[in-house]
DNA sequence: AATGAATGAGAGTTCATTCAT
DNA sequence: CATGAATGAACTCTCATTCAT
């Protein structure tokens, strides 16, 4: 009789350390990390209360000290990170710079910043279909906010004719996309700036007006 | 005591044809089609043998008949759709015509395929590495001959000068992770062979080579 | 760390018996008797589904297979119950006999009733207070009825002259309530018929109008 | 209540404590109190130490250091209850007047005693049957004390002639169910005196004897 | 082959009780 | 004395899996 269990590759997320004694982190701050670790590589349902009790060390009645149930848990998880994320834009002051060095700035940052967070990045990239209504809205509000924010980029681009004309949602998508698979899937072993260079320099290039000057650098377009 | 449900539309996958006796398909293949119809939409744990079993509209015993367990009526599903890919590529006779011709080629053919099958798209994209060690490994290798064969692409593209030099498997990622994103998030008004057009465009430019003539935008075009 | 664990007696119910493979009680009906009897001696709270499910000899799991919670459990032993009541009483043909004679035959015919059904009697008497609505509302019900029955019949008594002039539902109370007592804490060791006569009879003659002398005779009647 | 800890005074001589200015009662009484008033109107095992512990005002460890568990803590109240009663029913010297009027006069008592105490009549009244051990055995043993007093009235009242031959003990438990119900059920909107007088002159009623009209009646029944 | 009633391990959640402060 | 954060056993309910029919 099998059960469901799932549980990939049982992260072990080594309890973070009973934290000496003095544990400057407040309990509550440490059953929100050790969650988000489990919930960035498992499935929601594959993450029990149990395993994040012990991963945070803490008894599973704790975790309803805390938080109410395992619903709320989850979403504070995120809107926590989320909040990390509002923070970190906040603080990126967009001069009026050009257009696109205010993109490539704009991709840049997003790569060091989730370079930093990988966990956060899992648990936000999650494909999790049909998570629970809450959920999901609190995601895809921030994906929506994180969409609007490069269309409204790449349209002030193409409308100013910095960039080739089309459809900015569809660019946008290409580059998060893009940014999304990079962060996750490719495994660099180079310097991360160098990746957020190469990379944002492709997806600006992807976006620039037709070159060709002297004719002969024409996309040999069929 | 709030259950862990999920599972919140239950899409409810209408039997997919009470198939009359004359039932064609095997029962075998409709169990299969109506587990990919849920298992795409919702995530592993919300799927229940019981829904599956309605769907297709066969008894719960039934399943264990043709399937050892949910897991492998899983992977069953997996590989089922991995080798309708591997059919369709494989039918992808590529001549040797330019690389930026066949690249091109590819991820049109990509996005027809996927347009086509949306359900499969959305269970292969959907969370990678959220799963248990037997299906990741049958979703990374298809990943990973996917990935090899865009990056062999890429290389050949670069190695000729058709591209722009630089690392072809970060190029990869950006071009399969902007496919995806756009397949699963764009939410095209328009008919797929322009997005497919407008895609492949933006990636090709993105990998072409440096164009010097970078002679002062020009708006209007000679 | 002590529990709440309560079980008074632990009833232990002997699982009524496997019932013979040929079981002729569906397990529906084995497990709404168990149910019963653990309900009719314990509190609410202090019947887990296990113990139920032991004493019905069936597994946990079985028990929701045929009832949604153990909510839904509980108040379909009550409905049954009272179901089971409506029946005996509906078949209680009322003649149009004299009141003091119906009278006198309802408290016999519940004596009677509720002597063969103690478990039920007990599940019903229950004064548990502040039970969840539909519960109550279910036994509220019930025992609104059983005090309309017999306060209209008291009511009528004392219209007629046949009973001293007073508070139907006063009156009713005390019968009820005495009833109740009788059945539940007095410990007869005599035929139960007995008991159904010396009750009746006292309660009638509570009710008598006074009989200082041989006045007025009870009107009519033999 | 043992242990006559007496320190009513308690001039709170240090912190003025936050006691509520008028805190003239004992943290002691203040939980026995409150949780009476929970425990009489819900199932023992609803009534969590939590809520006890806020309804006083305390923390909730406090209440281990004036009672071992929760148990002790319900029995205490129970106690306390019983003494008080025990109290009310000594100061109720009972002169040697005829039987009839000592029993007359027990009745209205306890129905005034008991309308005062609404909550501690709850608490006694529910549910019997269902409690553990421990606490059974006290009400069992209130309650015993109680049949016996009217059972010795009533036997009394038999032997001289004064009530109807009988059983004394089933007329008891007629007389103290029927109170029981009335100040349960009963929604009087009249003086309690006044239900006093009706209910007790319908018992003595129910006791006397055949006597005076038709004068043998004597159980000549069938 | 096909069924679906039955099973029971395991998940989320509660709460009496303890103990460091 | 008083506190309330922490604990973990025990409860209700689910669902993958089995098996008699």
């Amino acid at each position: 009789m099998k059960r469901d269990h799932e549980t990939p590759e049982r992260i072990s997320a080594a309890p973070l350390s009973a934290s000496p004694p003095g544990s400057r982190i407040s309990k509550r701050e440490r059953i929100l990390g050790c969650g988000l670790r489990l919930f960035a590589y498992e499935p929601y349902q594959a993450v029990t209360m149990d395993r994040v009790a012990e991963a945070a060390g803490v008894a599973k009645g704790t975790l309803y000290l805390y938080f109410q149930s395992k619903e709320d848990l989850y979403l504070e998880i995120l809107s926590d990170g989320l909040e990390t994320i509002a923070r970190a834009y906040a603080s990126t002051v967009n001069p009026n710079s050009p257009v696109k060095e205010r993109l490539r700035r704009a991709i840049a940052l997003s790569i060091q910043f989730y370079n930093e967070r990988r966990d956060l990045l899992r648990l936000l990239a999650t494909e999790e279909p049909r998570m629970a209504q809450a959920r999901n809205r609190l995601i895809q509000d921030w994906r929506d906010r994180g969409v609007r924010f490069f269309t409204a980029l790449v349209e002030e681009g193409m409308r100013t004719g910095a960039f080739r004309t089309g459809d900015p949602a569809l660019a946008t998508h290409a580059i998060l996309g893009g940014l999304r698979s990079v962060m996750l899937q490719y495994e660099a072993r180079r310097p991360i700036e160098e990746v957020a260079t190469e990379f944002s320099r492709m997806m600006l290039q992807a976006l620039s007006p037709d070159i060709h000057c002297n004719g002969r650098r024409r996309n040999s377009h069929s």
